[in-house]
DNA sequence: GACAAATGTTACGCTGTCGTGACGTGCTTC
DNA sequence: GAAGCACGTCACGACAGCGTAACATTTGTC
């Protein structure tokens, strides 16, 4: 979970093999197919945690693939970076207005995409991008796996982690437990709503210190979210 | 095996000179040749650590060694870094798609040199930058395969010892399972996912020592981590 | 203030994960 | 070929962490 997935479709070998090798050295898991099903599938697998996607491919269409990738609730929101031969303004607002987060034309430097890969990840998950998430005095580790208020380590359980990197991923901002229970267990889970206070208040429990306020807030029937102190 | 080797291919003879006299300086062990068909042999015969490569070269063109270096399979993950006097953008595209680590426009100083070589040494592999590796109280000689501890040696299996070196590359981040078999036993292995946690074991209890804390961290259900105490 | 709804808190059984010792095998060394 | 060593695998026990229900408390509404 710590290396940020990559899903690369692309039907030049080479290029892919150049592509995928670079970003193997930068810390990235990088799962590759020339082929627009076969990305779909993959997709659908293992959710990536962005979508490098050529424009010409075969099988489905790169905007048919990017539109498909949208409609699926599990892909929905992954971002997705169009690579592209053509510097055709018609692509390029075909690509963004598919739902597209950033738009590459070939030739580019193996550094310039993962300048933009990066861009693109630190804005939509800032754990992703390897650095810790900071908010109030609260520091999170997602590479350590480690959380730390004012300077002391925190123990705290899996659940709890999750639970609260995805807090500090969206700081502020109110979660239902329904949403929390997709994005902390995952979609498909099948567990009691009221399972998510308890977590919450286990979370609590172990980030509390003496003379530091509770950074949780309770949003009664709309649901919990973290509090930048 | 302690030096970093480098292979430079140069075919300016004043430069070359001076590059290898300032990377002798350095302690580093440096092969010169201006030429590229001989560069690929020597890089052939005894794998450098990184390859220092004129753009513009009799025999093979830099562009075409690169290549080629990279399709080999002995020195397809070798740095490379690109000397080139033209600060051509073209050239610059090119040769990262080609695979060069660094790119380094003439005139340099011998100095920038030297720092940019450090910094791809450090990032690729750690161990090659400095004699040892040093981890809280724990110390590992890569070259010369021992391990110590407090100034105790540590008696070590080869298996434990990449093991301990894979951590000690990455100190405090948490790997899975998965991961360490890919990097520790390659990603071609066939080994069950808990042979791991014996490996695990077996390192922490000899790296033990009466009145020294454990080193070794359990991320439950994510994986094993190095503390960087 | 009375009532209901929402949330906080606690206890408990269960499951999966982990640590550990033991065993068999292949390889090297003498 | 005997002995030692390193390795991979397995089995078993321990226990942390999980999900749930049940009870306690707070909050909002009339």
């Amino acid at each position: 979970m710590s290396a940020p997935k990559l899903l690369l479709v692309e039907d030049d070998t080479a290029l892919a093999e150049l592509v995928e090798y670079r970003f193997r050295g930068e810390g990235y898991d990088v799962r590759t197919t020339d082929d627009g099903d076969e990305a779909l599938l993959l997709a659908a697998e293992d959710t990536p945690d962005l979508v490098l996607l050529d424009w010409m491919i075969g099988g489905t269409s790169g905007i048919e693939v990017c539109r498909r990738l949208r409609r699926s609730k599990a892909t929905a929101h992954v971002p997705i970076i169009i690579l592209t031969a053509r510097s055709d303004e018609d692509d390029r607002v075909r690509g963004l207005e598919t739902g597209a987060d950033d738009y590459v034309t070939k030739p580019f430097s193996p550094r310039e995409l993962i300048a933009r890969v990066g861009a693109v990840l630190r804005r939509v998950r800032p754990a992703l991008a390897g650095e810790t998430i900071t908010v109030g005095d609260l520091a999170l580790d997602p590479t350590a796996h480690r959380v730390m208020r004012r300077g002391q380590p925190i123990k705290i359980g899996p659940t709890e982690f999750r639970l609260l990197r995805h807090f500090m991923e969206h700081p502020g901002r109110v979660f239902s437990r329904g949403q929390l229970l997709d994005a902390v267990w995952g979609s498909g889970s099948d567990i009691e709503l009221r399972t998510v206070d308890v977590h919450i208040r286990r979370l609590r429990q172990a980030i509390a210190i003496p003379g530091a306020a509770d950074p949780g807030r309770t949003v009664r029937s709309a649901g919990y979210a973290l509090e930048a102190v």
